[in-house]
DNA sequence: TTCGCCAATCGAAGCGCTTCGACAATCTTG
DNA sequence: CAAGATTGTCGAAGCGCTTCGATTGGCGAA
């Protein structure tokens, strides 16, 4: 192994100033710069990360803390671990990857033992346990998803609200006048993420402004209760042609009820959803969509730690907007 | 934070001692050891992880390298990582996650910073470059799949020969005389994972052993090409009751051709595949199949690692046993 | 010419832990 | 009952790095 003293007397300078070239917190010569460098590389030095941890106190690692529980989409999951270990490493960071099972004692082992000087955390309920430990940690930590009391944290999400608005905005600008929400298992607004209410937030103050006639209806996961929510819609809502829908089990059942019913999509009736791509573009008919842009989140997640380990203010809540693709499940309003 | 002296002094004895309590390596008497527990509960204490990998030469920290290529089954891809993960932490050790964007370079890194004691390398190609670098790195490690020469090397996978026999000898114990091995892309065997081979040389193996007629017949994977396939098969092969599929997006199309040329599965055909669970349990026909065993590889791979790291001699190759789980895609041969 | 100043570099002190050799104290054994 | 073996504990020396204060030499100002 090389050690940085090897550099030192290859390059026929102290321990200290190898360092200062490699750390640049101090100013060097541009001649004694490039001699350290050509030693550094022509021996293959690379310092030891235990060592630099424990002078430095500062490990250059992330933790990761990626969910299990059933109902998580895993490929979005994987999408996002990705695009965090990527942004990681471009700003020189690992990443080391914790599972659930270790419970919320998991962050803080990793904390205690100071092998990571942050923390991120995917799919925050609003009845997590964490927040209220990264709260009393003592390290950065940026949150997917938001807890009930974000106060105090930093978290990362898409911009659900402005995804139902989208949604409403898109259907009222081809001419539609009726709109419903399909929305998730009653459940889950309960008890569940938060972003479930906030999508129904939007949706209707899109449709309240633009005045739609609009309705929501939460649905159980089945396609039994798929098709019931679409009998119901149009005993209630005689002249609706415009459906949003956010539960992504349910997307298939439903458009079959639907055409079943006597409705084409999207002749008869518009369809947008909020589900991942791969979902929304699988399906017979393929269906408009907002996804959760997983990459960004990722991204936008690293970023936010790193500014606050460089000691910078960052903002608690950061919302990214929502894309709509189209697909084809949309058409402008029929004139009867 | 609490340090090892702080834990000494509140003890009565001296940080050495509290070393050997906490890793057994010298007898402690149990009057001491239990005080010394007692101080390190009460005070929280948690060894500083780059201390300790400095002074004690073991980071108790795994590398482990998951692919992104496209082709890749994500979910079954996530389910290996969260089997590793757990299994390094029953064995005491953390799990870095590193992705492919880096390159090979990657594992060279956290070997020279001694951030790893081990690694574990996924989705190991025939040409993959990884092997050799692995080979002169001087770390323990173990690669999942087989490169072209696992000479000196550790790896671990599903018995894929086997699962080729175990397929054919599941139909002819259901009476099928004459059978076919629909598989990869040809490109596959050209250049791809060497896997594709075991299965054609255990289905061929078992086929002849059994006296069997059968047919190899690799597949492009898009709808076209299976029926095309298909029909060549029932040409070709007119007694032909028994299919093997080893190319999970082909295999719905596949049914879907069989049946429109008249064949009902189970019925007049036997289907079988080798694919994730997932995809064999949510076709219109449930399939009869064997998947890659993702949590008991992860688990295998750590396992041997941590021998490997005990200094243990343990064997170059490890196949996983295949388990079929039958779904009603194959039946009894109708007797004419 | 002398003084102070700044830039560039060095030396030494730790960071918190493990481990090695030493040393009492206790226990065997001939 | 002395000599040696064993057991339990301590002190000190690092592990490889960062960082702080000190030092040096070259400079412009007085």
């Amino acid at each position: 192994m090389v050690r940085i003293t090897d550099v030192a007397r290859d390059a026929g300078v102290s321990p200290s100033t190898v360092s200062y070239v490699l750390s640049g917190k101090r100013p060097i010569s541009d001649e004694t710069r490039h001699r350290v460098e050509e030693s550094v590389r022509r021996l293959g030095y690379r310092p030891h990360a235990g060592a630099r941890a424990l002078a430095g106190r500062r490990s250059n690692v992330l933790a990761l803390a990626v969910p299990l529980r059933p109902g998580i989409d895993v490929p979005v999951a994987m999408r996002f671990a990705v695009s965090v270990v990527t942004t990681a490493r471009r700003h020189g960071h690992d990443v080391l990857l914790l599972t659930q099972d270790e419970g919320p004692e998991g962050l803080r082992r990793v904390v205690d033992t100071a092998w990571v000087d942050g923390l991120i955390v995917m799919d925050v309920q609003l009845d997590d346990p964490r927040p209220a430990l990264l709260r009393g940690l003592g390290r950065p930590s940026v949150l997917i998803g938001f807890p009930a009391d974000p106060e105090g944290l930093t978290c990362v999400d898409l911009d659900f609200t402005a995804a139902g608005e989208a949604c409403v905005e898109h259907l009222a600008r081809l001419g539609h006048r009726a709109v419903a929400l399909v929305g998730s298992p009653p459940e889950v607004y309960v008890r569940g993420t938060a972003f479930a209410q906030r999508v129904v937030r939007g949706f209707t103050a899109a449709a309240d402004r633009g005045r739609l006639a609009s309705a929501v209806h939460p649905c159980e996961a089945s396609p039994e209760a798929a098709r019931a929510v679409a009998e119901r819609l149009l005993r209630e809502q005689p002249g609706l042609t415009g459906v949003v829908v956010h539960n992504e089990t349910v997307l298939e059942p439903l458009i079959d009820a639907f055409e079943e019913l006597g409705l084409r999509v999207p002749a008869d009736l518009s369809i947008t959803a909020i589900c991942p791509d791969e979902v929304a573009a699988s399906l017979r008919v393929p269906v408009t969509s907002i996804a959760l842009p997983a990459d960004e989140v990722g991204t936008r997640a690293v970023e936010l730690l790193m500014r606050k380990l460089d000691g910078t203010a960052v903002p608690e809540a950061t919302l990214l907007p929502p894309r709509m693709t189209e697909r084809g499940s949309t058409a402008p309003r029929a004139v009867a």
